[in-house]
DNA sequence: CTGTTAGCGCGTTCAA
DNA sequence: TTGAACGCGCTAACAG
């Protein structure tokens, strides 16, 4: 008896110890554990008091091996400093929660090559799906899914026809919804703002549903950093007679409205301004903002259900297309009536 | 042997399968996988090729079962829906994805029930870490950490005293700080809003060391909803001729900022408004506003470097306090002169 | 109702 | 340089 438990490295008690003090088999004390009623009451309560007696805890990684499952998911984004993103992971956190998933989340800081490096430490760490942001097109990632042969979904986007199922918008339509709000207003002369395209294939595919907006419109784009000084930068850097500016975010909207407020210019009289996302703050701004919202929440949602679904009694992962919509407030309104600086024949 | 090949429940080759069709042994192939040199050249060429032609890929869990390590670490932060949370769950991510850890993350919902049953859903998948925010008071929490001999750190506080390693300010001076900044510009009057005080203890610790300010001044506490609405609603219910607004969180501080605007108050010609965190958006509020910086990144960094010592070195993990930062903006100003408004014998 | 026997896939002795 | 054997902790199958 000097040593006899079988202890792991940590320490830690084993079923096995906990079969020897009970004095019952490892397998016993198993059934006790996960079928409790093929076990007697006496034995039963022998082994709860070896339990208590060793402190006992099950061996995580042991289980998890012979049942060949971990119920962990992984979610790749570009980063958490923007709330689209960290909303999008609380909810999808809260389902898979609710479905007994667990969430492990990496960070690619919007590169490519990080991002298949992370996905490469998800995938060793043992996954069971792969959530990413956006229509990756790193051949790399798709690989490795299918090696290891986890599921990969692709969020904030719908794209039927990509290689792999996605979730989310459609940003081509959801562009041109915000730019047909624009229209319907009187807007012909337009500024877009947008955060950098490389590596961001939303902005790019809504930049190119820009590309020809119709209606007579002209659009102008100023590509800028993704942050509130972004949004400031473009203000000043502004020519032409715009009156509207579009901006692909909300944050680059709310720092452009800091911006027009700090030159004198008002919203809307002077510049109608439109943004992107629905951000908490946007309707708190003065004046609130006219955006599109996005269904951040609802993708979450989804995506978790995709999952698990497949995971659990393999229903296929469908793209599915969920829609945004345009939040009319007080930051948009009528282009003004300067004589002469349109064709557009309206009005007196 | 009609079927000798050991394929596991998902149909994919093992080791075994590898070292059958080079023609070597299982151990042998391990070897080329883990220390290349201890193999020649010649065999590990052979190994190489019936990788690729089976199509192996090591199995996560067994290494795991085997080396006993998950290089885990399991957070739980009540919201990802503030930034502040999602700031530091980025800072953590990244450092610990340098060290070779990956981050699980669990959404308590500022819920102490739900943050126990979630810490032991992470203590049963495996993670080798856990990091709370705040210094929970549920004692299951650190029975549990304990029962699997897992490291438990809080953060968002500190509180050397505590039964639990904590890493972060200390709440109590961080509110004097942002008091003191007041009253050095004169104000006396105060209104202090601040979210819900129930399962918060960063927020209760605030107002505690608010509860004697000193200086003759006096405070008027306001509690409120967290977010933009919670902010403009304080303002509203203001009684009474505060000089001065202490937002505990700079979302009340923006919130309330729109709503003085909207009823035609100056800031801070009519009163001063000072915040807490300094959020991305506070440098760009008009006016920009007073706040106080926590040091969410260090903290991130500090925490993880903190784990990743213990876990790797055996590095007992020692309490740290961060210090924060009273960043003076225009929001904030010195107090009117309103003739018999003080006691205040300053200026003519 | 309970014990025995067999793995799960991999790493690591220890011989050869 | 390589192979055989064993162990990690647990569950499942089959006896008894």
């Amino acid at each position: 008896m000097t040593k006899a438990s079988t202890f792991d490295r940590k320490g830690r008690a084993t079923i096995v110890d906990v079969g020897r003090v009970a004095g019952v088999s490892d397998a016993t004390v198993s059934r006790a554990l996960n079928k409790p009623e093929t076990v007697s009451a006496k034995t039963r309560a022998r082994i709860e008091a070896a339990i208590a007696e060793t402190g006992y805890v099950p061996n995580p990684l042991a289980k998890a091996m012979v049942s060949g499952r971990t119920y962990t998911i992984g979610a790749l984004v570009p980063t958490l400093n923007h709330s689209i993103f960290s909303k999008f992971l609380h909810a999808l956190e809260s389902d898979l929660s609710d479905q007994g998933y667990n969430l492990v989340v990496a960070v690619t800081d919007a590169d490519r090559d990080r991002e298949v490096e992370k996905a490469k430490k998800l995938l060793a760490m043992g996954v069971e799906g792969l959530i990413v942001s956006g229509l990756s097109h790193n051949a790399d990632l798709l690989r490795e899914a299918a090696r290891f042969a986890v599921p990969l979904i692709a969020t904030s986007y719908y794209e039927p026809s990509a290689p792999l199922p996605t979730i989310g918008y459609d940003n081509k339509i959801v562009a041109t919804q915000a730019l047909a709000h624009l229209t319907a207003l009187g807007h012909r002369r337009i500024a877009v703002a947008h955060g950098p395209v490389a590596g961001n294939d939303r902005t790019r595919s809504r930049i190119d549903a820009l590309a020809d907006p119709g209606e007579g419109a002209s659009l102008t784009f100023y590509e800028t950093t993704l942050d509130y000084a972004g949004g400031a930068a473009v203000v000043d850097r502004l020519e032409g007679p715009y009156s509207a500016l579009l901006c692909l975010s909300d944050v680059l909207a709310v720092g452009a409205l800091f911006q027009l407020r700090s030159l004198g210019k008002r919203v809307p009289e002077d510049i109608s301004l439109m943004g992107f996302d629905d951000l908490d703050a946007s309707q708190f701004t003065v004046p609130p903002l006219s955006t599109v919202r996005l269904p951040i929440q609802d993708m979450g949602r989804v995506t978790a259900r995709a999952v698990c679904d497949f995971l659990d009694s393999g229903s296929p992962i469908a793209p599915r297309l969920l829609e945004a919509q345009v939040i009319a407030r007080a930051s948009t309104g009528a282009v003004p009536l300067a004589p002469g600086a349109s064709d557009n024949p309206r009005g007196s």
